[in-house]
DNA sequence: TTGGCTGTATTGTCCGGACATTAGTACCTA
DNA sequence: TAGGTACTAATGTCCGGACAATACAGCCAA
């Protein structure tokens, strides 16, 4: 610790460069949240860390193309929210094109009460008779059904979701500012399925199609917040994969082998 | 034009940044071929466009982010080939999670012969009395049947593959290194259905379980070189969507209408 | 012929300086 | 009160310089 810095003096004679140790520090800082009122300025670091702005540049720079701040001439550097504010996963991405393409997106709430549920409280990681809130709505285009959609929710944290019309709001923007939920991650499975029967027929899908299976878990910053199955009819949209020859790409889907 | 330097003398009264208006010429200058003995130095760079090494290296480096080209320190600036050449698309993307999860994936040629078809020739932007090669195979991880393979490529450009046992090589690599097609580009449609009889025998697929299908359309550099279609059995893999709080992010996959 | 050393070439890092562009705030005048 | 001007702050651009790290080629000695 040089003592002549406001911050502990990075390493002179590492093989690492100046700049890779300060990103990393920065790194530190801003995942502990030491940049939640306000960013440094370059001259800042310069004086903070005792290197060139040429350096500060370089490091700040690589913070900016992960998308972690945004920097503007004549204002600064502002740190981006880090909030998951949509969630957005496959289903949303299909309705964004639904609507892109001058359809209507509506949904009807089916189903919206507490439950247990001793599978779906495993995968969240709770005891099996924990209450969880339970809410099952189709999903319609044009007044015709795509999609099927259930949440389970844990009823400590979801509870007040029971008391609000789902048709006409968002299941994650209500847990956000309404329940206080603060949302971090997801992470979906995809795979083709015969729907039985009643899901069918809630579908309107011919018995020759198939259906697209979506299960989904969404994680708070206290945990698991939400299971999710979908089905989404197979006989109206597709998934687009295009491939394109940028070096070394693959567009490659990420697969994992089916538990079942 | 200066007349003082190789290139033309950018212009320094453009509200473009200088790295800017280089980084456009370059561009050009890669897209017309211009390099492929050889990229500049950062010092030839320098005295070609009159600009200093800060300004040659900004416009570079995003050449570089690019992957158009790549830089080594003592070796100088490469370009990277721009071939497409695993054309790696959803079904090799599974390919190679089967085989980093420790499983042998081998594949079998059930037909590879010379047709015709007028639904495919179409596809192709081809007269519907066109020859095709058509390669039908069977792909499996530890001996269990995992998915069809379906090809049809124009024989005009692809009839030497029916000479090859393919299941020992891919249809791609030969094409390329023996038909001496350069591929450019592909696109992938994906959707659940329920495969007709014969399919789901070849597959061992049980009754109640759905198929993936990927329809694919391979672009060489003198238009479409191939149409295939592949069946994935749904009960042993799953694709896998990721959603992490990097801003901005919807790690979504595109959809389009499905016609039938 | 093989291995080691030296010299040259090339990119990467870091420093310092200066000016341009943009944003925001404060102050003044109509 | 609203509009305009001036000033300050902050990032972007561009220049120049110097040294470090890495690669490669050539040359020499064993």
């Amino acid at each position: 610790m040089s003592g002549q810095y406001s911050q502990p003096a990075l390493d002179r004679g590492s093989p690492l460069p100046l700049w890779a140790q300060l990103l990393g520090r920065l790194h530190e800082r801003l995942n502990r949240g030491e940049f939640a009122e306000r960013f440094p300025t370059d001259l800042e670091l310069m004086s903070d860390y005792g290197v060139s702005r040429q350096t500060v540049r370089d490091a700040v720079r690589r913070l900016a193309d992960e998308g972690l701040i945004q920097r503007e001439r004549g204002r600064g550097t502002t740190v981006r929210p880090r909030t998951f504010e949509q969630a957005a996963g496959t289903l949303e991405s299909l309705f964004e094109y639904v609507e892109a393409a001058g359809h209507e997106q509506t949904s009807a709430t089916r189903e919206a009460r507490l439950c247990t549920d001793a599978r779906v409280a495993a995968i969240l990681g709770l005891p099996s008779a924990e209450p969880l809130v339970y809410i099952d709505r189709l999903r319609l285009v044009d007044r015709e059904p795509l999609a099927l959609d259930r949440s389970w929710l844990p009823a400590r944290i979801a509870e007040a979701l029971l008391e609000i019309d789902l048709a006409r709001t968002g299941i994650y923007v209500e847990l956000v500012a309404r329940c206080g939920v603060k949302l971090r991650s997801g992470s979906e499975r995809l795979r083709p399925v015969i729907p039985p029967a009643p899901d069918r027929r809630a579908l309107g899908l011919p018995a020759n199609q198939a259906a697209l299976s979506v299960s989904r878990l969404t994680r708070g910053t206290g945990g698991p917040v939400e299971w999710r199955e979908s089905l989404v009819r197979g006989d109206r949209w597709t998934i687009v994969v295009e491939l394109t020859p940028t070096t070394r790409t693959s567009a490659s889907l990420p697969w994992a082998p089916f538990a079942a």
